[in-house]
DNA sequence: CTGAAAGCGCTTACAG
DNA sequence: CTGAAAGCGCTTACAG
């Protein structure tokens, strides 16, 4: 790799000279310009980007750190974050953690030491005193998703609004029994859709039936063992209510494999949608995420507290975002 | 951030020695070191890892390019990908391009100027030249999936036998009309699953018949639009061939709106199986991509090849994985 | 067993 | 308009 110091040499000038030539930072003659130009062109010179940010003290990069990407709601998610980060000149920096919280520690140790100016995380919530401690020590940190540290910025859907929402829709189509497949109660997204769920079976005088097992969550085994369970305990049953799009997969396939017509006997609702129901053979109602829209506003919060002054860095800021209820054929 | 000089300075002693008891790197006096690890404790000291890597030359950094994640196999790969780089103590940095030459181009810039020290790509196939001068350039690179450049190592599925083994298979089971949706033939991929169709129908005795739109290839909408093209010229056609699940999705919900049974009337297949085609109300029956090995194994060949000795690099290799059929519900 | 020095590749006041 | 020097945070021969 040629280096400012080849490029200088061939050109004939200092590297002050070249890199200021390069990046234009203040007047060059311009033959000397032209020379540098050509000197750099003619070696493939490329700037070594991490002596750039030893120097300058910033990097240009954001860390994002998620559980999974394959099927899951963050893979949408990150489209938005890596065209917002692109278009205001940061790289993106990808970490899955598979929900473990040892996992997750390496990753943001491996952040924090230099390669990123701030970091967007769906945390397990195992590491929130770290979390904490990154931001403390200059790093930008925006909590995506899962709200966890109320101290932390966040960029999240409403997901009481999900579970309140999808069964007041049920119920004004006449539904009475409505399951809903949950998941850990210590994740906040969990935690809020049941509590959404909660409130407006409550307020429908309806009955709350739930169902959990023991199995990756995020997956479609999980939705179709709970679905199975909620038939087998609930001979009414009138909808299922499923958290992710996976899981509204297994239901689907756990009520067809019954027997039961979708949507006459059985309604299937997914509460975080991110573009698999319009593909189905049953196409699936589900509470849509504007999921590429949280990636670029995490992006931008992200960018906007980087580039702050260090003197007033702007407070953290949660937002949440409206998902939609899209009808489709399940119901 | 603290840094090696505030850890000195707190435990009383130069920076070459604290570097050397943190790294293990020779012998420290027990109390010594002792006191070091005390003071970087108290300090919160996390070692630069932009200056380790601008000083050794290594950035323990692999990239990733890929064209998408979202409903993609490379959220698959990646899973093995990001695994085994982990276990071989390299973090993992990707890009994703849309299959944007210019996007490409930018991600692959930004990477080559000492952010990683190796790339696994699944290329547009339009940055060849850049590629090739990456690799000379000592950063080592990997094509995935797509095997463009013969002097680049890769890593790939057979793609050829999906095509084949897929028609060989429908054939026995007596069909005799069998349509391929398929894309852009300057992608290898593509070209393969079509030359191993096409090698297969003659042998058959068949007649070719394939289709293409003017949409984004992988998308449930593509496979869609050409499921209807092939049956609207085909009335006798008894079983499509889509590349990828999402448009095996779009096939299949194509012949239930018009009311197909599906597979007495149409059966339909995947060629790139990635987990999905379990999932469905019809389960899909797939040429399953090992995609989480081939993951692995890209990651192993790129840190094979970092870590070889720049006098005897190993020879570019190229791999390629038999997929499997698995038999489901749609033939 | 430990310190002083050089240097990775760059940027940026400071002179001139 | 350009050069010489310092320094970002680290590692690693070289002495002692």
């Amino acid at each position: 790799m040629a280096t400012l110091k080849d490029v200088a040499k061939l050109a004939n000038v200092d590297v002050s000279t070249v890199s200021r030539a390069l990046n234009n930072t203040s007047y060059v003659h311009p033959e000397t310009k032209e020379r540098i130009y050509a000197a750099a062109k003619e070696l493939g010179y490329h700037p070594n980007v991490m002596a750039q940010a030893l120097r300058q003290g910033k990097r240009h990069t954001i860390g994002v750190v998620v559980p999974r990407l394959h099927l899951a709601i963050f893979s949408e998610i990150l489209q938005g974050i890596e065209q917002q980060a692109r278009d205001l000149g940061y790289a993106t920096l990808i970490c899955t953690t598979g929900d473990d919280p040892k996992v997750e520690k390496e990753c943001l140790n491996r952040l924090r030491g230099g390669f990123v100016d701030g970091i967007i995380i769906a945390a397990t919530g195992r590491n929130g005193r770290l979390l904490r401690d990154i931001q403390a020590s200059g790093i930008a940190v925006t909590q995506l998703v899962r709200r966890q540290e109320l101290e932390l910025s966040s960029v999240v859907a409403d997901y009481e609004a999900c579970g309140r929402d999808a069964v007041r829709f049920l119920a004004s189509r006449g539904c009475r029994e409505i399951g809903l497949i949950t998941g850990s109660l210590h994740l906040a997204p969990y935690k809020g859709r049941y509590e959404g769920y909660l409130q407006a079976v409550r307020e429908q005088g309806l009955e709350e039936i739930t169902s959990t097992c023991d199995r990756d969550v995020n997956s479609f085994r999980y939705g179709y063992d709970c679905a199975n369970q909620l038939l087998d305990e609930n001979p009414g049953l009138e909808a299922i209510l499923a958290s992710v799009d996976v899981q509204g997969l297994g239901a689907i396939r756990a009520a067809t494999e019954r027997g039961l017509k979708i949507p006459e006997q059985l309604k299937v609702i997914s509460l975080t949608g991110h573009r698999v129901g319009r593909m189905l053979e049953t196409t699936m109602t589900s509470m849509e995420m504007p999921a590429f829209e949280m990636g670029r506003t995490a992006a931008k919060l992200i960018a906007d507290e980087v580039e702050a002054d260090a003197k007033h860095k702007p407070a953290h800021r949660h937002i949440s975002f409206a998902p939609q209820l899209v009808e489709r054929e399940s119901t």
